[in-house]
DNA sequence: CCAATAATTTAGGACACACTAAAACGAGTT
DNA sequence: AACTCGTTTTAGTGTGTCCTAAATTATTGG
């Protein structure tokens, strides 16, 4: 196989894809990959340098960053062992929702893919992973969802809450405890201008709203129905 | 809790530990470490110098180390999570004997108390792993059974074999193949002098006589009965 | 079109951990 | 008591990854 990658290298690619998936394909800045990853910009540089000559990416400098094709592969099977890990501690050693992400993150640089497809396989090869994220599949494909953040909806759609991010456990906590989970069926009731809060009703037959900030309307990903 | 270690620093512990247990508590040896880590002694000396300096163990120069009790606090921690991961990964995702070792020795520096105590939990918080050694217990004490070598044992003894070293998969699948595991019994036939090989006859009814060397026979420990 | 601002890169260093080569040490033999 | 040999340590380096401070480039409001 490919030559092991470190663990920094694993974090560097995991962000990226992160970073471009959400953009819709579009370039990772410098300074997005360094806020991810909690480290200076100046830092980034010198190792998309490196990845850069490794032939995982392509560079142009001040305008961001791209993964090659087999960047992209390398990245996606770190996302894999990812989802996969999560997916097992909390099915299988029961981990909560909102605290498995930091194990899973250390835990995604040590395992091997033997292991990874063993917990797959006692899991039933699932295809998302607890938060409703796709699990690339060991070949290296993910499936593209056409979801939209809970922020963007029109007032008055009907929609189903399908995934939510992971990497913030109070956050998880408190959606966990108004039961907005995926699956959840959500009304939205009204949503003021410029940013402002939305105003949901949560399932078929509850009658009470709830308000909702931007900053957690834009981490829910919906579908429209 | 304290600080964390690095996955270094875990392995010169472990290293150390498992040195100074096989001889007694004796003091360890710069060159027997570098060996056991695949380091050279120059190497060890460095790391020995930092480990000696933060209270992890005593140095006497040009004779060797051991740990102290925060050292082997902090190794059988290590030990611990090395051995329930071995375990979980036998029974719970069908790892075979011969080739848990390698997977463990990764993940032991990766997995956190939270997912060890999990496991241990998962498993019955079983006292020892699969190849027989004592799991050291949350707290960080260890059993010392008294077993004895194979290779050490007079001829005519009937023994009981109890833990099988379980850092060689080659080693082990050949163990396996044989039937030679804990919990097998053993009739000590014949014992060549100068470190000659053993005829050994397994279980109570076996009729066919086995010779192994003397390597295997050093790796074997048995209980006398 | 230019200056201010924000993003990015360069330059120079630090830290952890490994290595090689050479010097220092200690124990047994003569 | 001196020599020899294996062990251990010192000295000097290299690699990977990060940092700060300063220089550079892109963008945008005036």
């Amino acid at each position: 196989m490919t030559a092991a990658l470190s663990r920094s290298v694993e974090d560097y690619l995991k962000a990226i894809f992160s970073i471009s998936e959400r953009s819709g394909g579009a370039h990772a800045a410098t300074n997005e990959i360094a806020e991810l990853l909690a480290l200076t910009p100046a830092s980034v540089t010198g190792m998309v340098k490196k990845l850069a000559e490794s032939g995982m990416l392509e560079h142009e400098p001040y305008r961001g960053v791209r993964l090659t094709p087999g960047g992209e592969k390398a990245a996606l099977a770190v996302v894999r062992r990812h989802r996969i890990l999560e997916a097992y501690l909390i099915t299988k050693l029961g981990y909560d929702w909102s605290n498995v992400h930091d194990e899973a993150e250390r835990l995604e640089h040590a395992v091997s893919d033997d292991l990874i497809e063993r917990m797959a396989f006692a899991l039933g090869e699932p295809k998302y992973d607890p938060h409703g994220a796709p699990i690339p599949t060991r070949d290296g494909t993910i499936e593209r969802p056409a979801y939209v953040a809970l922020a963007e909806v029109a007032p008055g759609s009907r929609v189903k809450v399908r995934q939510v991010s992971d990497d913030d456990s109070e956050r998880l906590r408190y959606l966990k405890s108004i039961g907005l989970m995926p699956m959840t069926e959500v009304l939205v009731v009204d949503k003021q201008p410029f940013d402002g809060p939305i105003t949901i009703r949560l399932g078929a037959t509850a009658t009470v709203d709830r308000v909702i900030g931007k900053e957690l309307a834009a981490c829910l990903l919906v579908e429209l129905r």
